[in-house]
DNA sequence: TATCAACAGTTGCATTGTCAACTAATTGCA
DNA sequence: TGCAATTAGTTGACAATGCAACTGTTGATA
């Protein structure tokens, strides 16, 4: 087994325990993992696409098409026209999405901290810096 | 934003990033991320049991039940019953799926190092380190 | 300008995944 | 021994997700 598998197999591992996490989190406010982002970004980016949330989310359009007509059902999210290209929406959080969305980003946050006490400052450095290099790294095989 | 919710943030991106890629890799063998995995498990422990194998592949047992059933139809694996106790299934690779699943791991080791080449060896046991302590951790959090 | 390609979003379908209920077989114990 | 509890696997209901095909809109160009 080559060094890169090894990587390969703690990435999934460790994703798979903070997957569970936030699931466990999320659900306490009732937001699913996918809901939780979608809310993030359109926090961020009011008034986007949703082919650009798509793209943020790393997932396929038809699944943001569910996700936000799942959140407008629950009266976080608003879909309005653009007003100059007729075949692209603008999506906003309304005023309970606005406030769903800082009380879970706090609890997140807290709950980020806490999971990742478990190594030193410095190594929470190194550690940044190495996956600061692959991702750009990930991503430029992408083009390439 | 803390250094935790970004070292998170990159996890995530870089999880998702492998994610799409495995699923490219392995589509071009007709195979979905489940199935090779179940594939690879079914290499390492021939004759083991469905049971055996949802431990392995973290997963209900109904959904391994569903997934051993796509891999037989398409003749990759036989299931045959347990020569003492006749509730349990004995898991075997078809020739055909041993000749299919040398051929994808081999695939995607290949991926994995072309996909880890882009950060230097030494970077690559750093992250190593760092991931591991960060696994543990999270692990002990989970007990505690 | 008329047409054709590209794009945004939706819908249908298959796979994956969970949970609960079920069947059949085994095990344990009174 | 015989009955109750456990175990292996399957099935059904449902949600999330990806892919492919579709509709309607925009844009580019001949």
């Amino acid at each position: 087994m080559t060094d890169a598998t090894i990587l390969y197999d703690l990435l999934k591992e460790i994703f798979f325990i903070l997957d569970d996490g936030d699931r466990r989190l999320l659900g306490s406010y009732n937001l699913t993992v996918a809901r939780y982002y979608a809310l993030f970004h359109l926090g961020e980016h009011p008034g986007m696409s949703l082919r650009h949330l798509s793209e943020l989310m790393l997932c396929d359009k038809s699944n943001t098409t569910r996700i936000i007509q799942g959140l407008a059902a629950d009266g976080l999210v608003a879909r309005s026209p653009h007003e100059t290209d007729g075949r692209t929406l603008r999506l906003h959080l309304t005023d309970e999405g606005q406030q769903l969305r800082a009380r879970v980003l706090a609890a997140h946050a807290a709950y980020n901290r806490k999971r990742f006490d478990c190594i030193e400052q410095v190594e929470q450095d190194n550690l940044l810096d190495g996956l600061l290099k692959l991702k750009e790294g990930l991503r430029g095989l992408l083009q390439g």
